[in-house]
DNA sequence: CAATTCCCTACGTTAACGCTAGGAAATCCA
DNA sequence: TGGATTTCCTAGCGTTAACGTAGGGAATTG
């Protein structure tokens, strides 16, 4: 199992998106910018958000993307799932063959660890996310300041 | 985030120490075999699980390891930790400077889920995984016929 | 036609995992 | 005393994936 950078940025562009939802199309290079992401790096993560649906994307100038379907309706185990990092922790992949058919001795343990992991990431919507970025302020910040947006530098002038 | 075989073998042969409780040294050797682990690999394990006083070592003939505390005292969050997997993952390791000082628009979920894995695994200790073994079979299975601890192979001879 | 934007592919760097190898130090037993 | 057993310690190596760079093509707008 693994959760790195690249989950998370493929959650911060969708939350992003979902800001913006119902505004139009918004390019990747100003997601990038705004969350300091490689715009290249994001695009290959978008490559697979794109084919799994969760977004649109229209060429040209105005174009960009948004989301595929309302942001309800998107958890953020739908976008961990698209840019393939798994959420299993087990060996076998949950089919518990790890050892003969009883399974080994720690596998109820991570098939266990598995499951909280996914249901709570899919009781998580996009939505929800969104919401709670902006009653904490982290989005107002984000939009006056950009350069507030780094690990150490909090004070933008 | 990382979880990996790394964790699982740790945690395995922390089992395996749990089960053997009370009843003396286990060699690394025996432990290694049992689950098919490469034992110089297990060995590095070990040194870390030794440096977090998890496990005693005994050195010369009849020797191996035991638990460093009662079985019932150890969590699988202590052994993660041991071998040093990061349990974390959000971005700032939970400082929340990930973005000014609200934190980026993911922090609160990533920090939340962290949490979550953090509670389950250390709710979890070496005695309730070495009884729901017991319980399930995989122990007995264990012992008996080593060679079906084998991801394919559960038809053994 | 030119600018903009998505789309696609290939490649390089870095880090960690998983493992191998070899030898030293301690302990037991004949 | 000496050999066997076992832990202890360090160094290195192949593979994989993350993360990022680079470049070019296709569609759309004005």
């Amino acid at each position: 199992m693994r959760l790195t950078t690249k989950g998370r940025y493929a959650v911060t562009a969708m939350v992003e998106l979902a800001l913006n939802q119902g505004q139009g199309w918004l390019s990747l290079a100003e997601i990038a910018e705004r969350h300091r992401i490689s715009p290249s790096y994001l695009e290959q993560l978008f490559a697979a958000l794109r084919r799994s649906g969760l977004v649109d994307g229209s060429r040209g100038p105005g174009g960009g993307y948004r989301l595929g379907r309302p942001r309800a309706d998107i958890t953020v185990a739908n976008v961990i799932d698209a840019v393939d990092e798994t959420l299993d922790a087990t060996k076998c992949g949950g089919k518990r063959n790890c050892q003969g058919e009883q399974g080994c001795v720690t596998h109820d343990l991570w098939a266990e660890l598995s499951d909280r992991i996914r249901q709570y990431l899919n009781s998580v919507s996009l939505e929800s996310v969104a919401t709670n970025a902006r009653a904490s302020g982290s989005v107002q910040i984000l939009r006056q300041w950009p350069s507030a947006n780094l690990q150490r530098d909090s004070s933008a002038a």
